[in-house]
DNA sequence: ATCATTATGGAATGTTCATTACAAAATTTT
DNA sequence: AAAATTTTGTAATGAACATTCCATAATGAT
């Protein structure tokens, strides 16, 4: 009944998310979201609303892709706990690794937009969803880390809590730090000491 | 000879420096410094140039101070390499949180510059300086980790290189961490199971 | 007390930015 | 092929921003 969109939405949002993760939400202009999808000015406007609201699609998408893709390691029973999250962490530092080949910009949206939202009072929707998503973490971290202090596999040292705190830290960790520029074997080294600290 | 100024520059960096922690660059306006520095556009742009190179001032004086810091504390011959280590991440841990009860802004300038200004070509300097901090810090960390390894307090199933990347991924870890919010005792358990990886 | 020098307050400037308005173009349905 | 509807390119708008200007005020040296 009318002349249809030219272009697909899943692909503006990703070129959009590659801009956010390389320069972050206020060193973005329109502009460069332009200039990065492919789409005019009034092509955005008009598909997204407005510079958050794209920022914000951006970021639920990148929240969601994340979680489904660690819940698909974490959750899978058949396997050791402790290689699991071997799985997860080996995972991130090849594909920060993969990024540096691809010429995609390393780190993570999530742990950007805590350093640059984390007190911004007119973005406060947006932190308030990676905290959502950040405590749906924390809680399947505990879960799986707390099976695996059951089974032996995991120290019981320190609280399922605690240790999915630093699973979690662990991996922010990481991501800044390859968004430093740190060489893929250094990654490698990091993940084998985090495992090391999950050992009985 | 002249009017004196009627300030004190450290005061107005220090000022500045938390002004840049809690948004940022891009986010940070000149009228945001006049604000949180109490001076006038003019005595802000007379003494220090521009709004970059008062940051870039904010920055250094912040990595020097806390590259000085780590150096006293890792420097101290007399005591345990893991002990060494330990005060270091518990200082941090105990900073964050005496941050939120004074109401200033947690995290760290040199993680969010990081995460700000890692694709910056505007800020190549900025970056620079960051990176060349990186390197003193890591190179001190391996040092005194070999020292540990030799003694025998420390793994060496990982080389000293790799610890150091591990203790430096560490620290940005809890820094980001914290800055999303996490209470104070899960600080600590992280901390307690980041030193746990160190254990031979 | 006066001069030389510098700081300061407030207005002004030019640029960049996010967003909107509008007219033209495209496409499906009839 | 024409009508209805929506996209899209271009230009326009108004606000925010970094920075500068200028007149005035303050201070130390003479």
């Amino acid at each position: 009944m009318a002349r249809p969109l030219s272009f697909e939405r899943d692909h503006v949002v990703e070129a959009a998310t590659r801009t956010f993760l390389r320069h972050g939400l206020h060193a973005t202009s329109a502009e460069d979201l332009c200039q990065a999808t492919g789409l005019g000015r009034s092509s955005l406007y008009n598909s997204f609303g407005s510079k958050d609201a794209l920022f914000a699609e951006c970021l639920g998408a990148y929240l969601t892709r994340t979680r489904e893709r660690g819940e698909a390691i974490l959750g899978d029973t058949a396997r050791p706990v402790r290689d699991r999250i071997a799985t997860l962490l080996r995972l991130i530092a090849s594909e920060e690794a993969e990024r540096v080949s691809a010429g995609e910009p390393r780190g993570c949206l999530a742990v950007n937009t805590v350093a640059e939202l984390a007190d911004d009072a007119e973005h406060v929707e947006s932190m308030r969803r990676v905290d959502e998503d950040t405590a749906a973490r924390l809680h399947l971290l505990a879960d799986v880390l707390r099976v695996g202090q059951a089974a032996g596999e995991i120290t019981d040292q320190v609280s399922a809590e605690g240790l999915a705190a630093f699973v979690n830290a662990s991996i922010a960790g990481l991501r800044i730090t390859s968004q430093g520029g740190t060489a893929s074997d250094r990654l490698e080294d990091i993940v084998a000491t985090t495992l090391r600290a999950l050992d009985p």
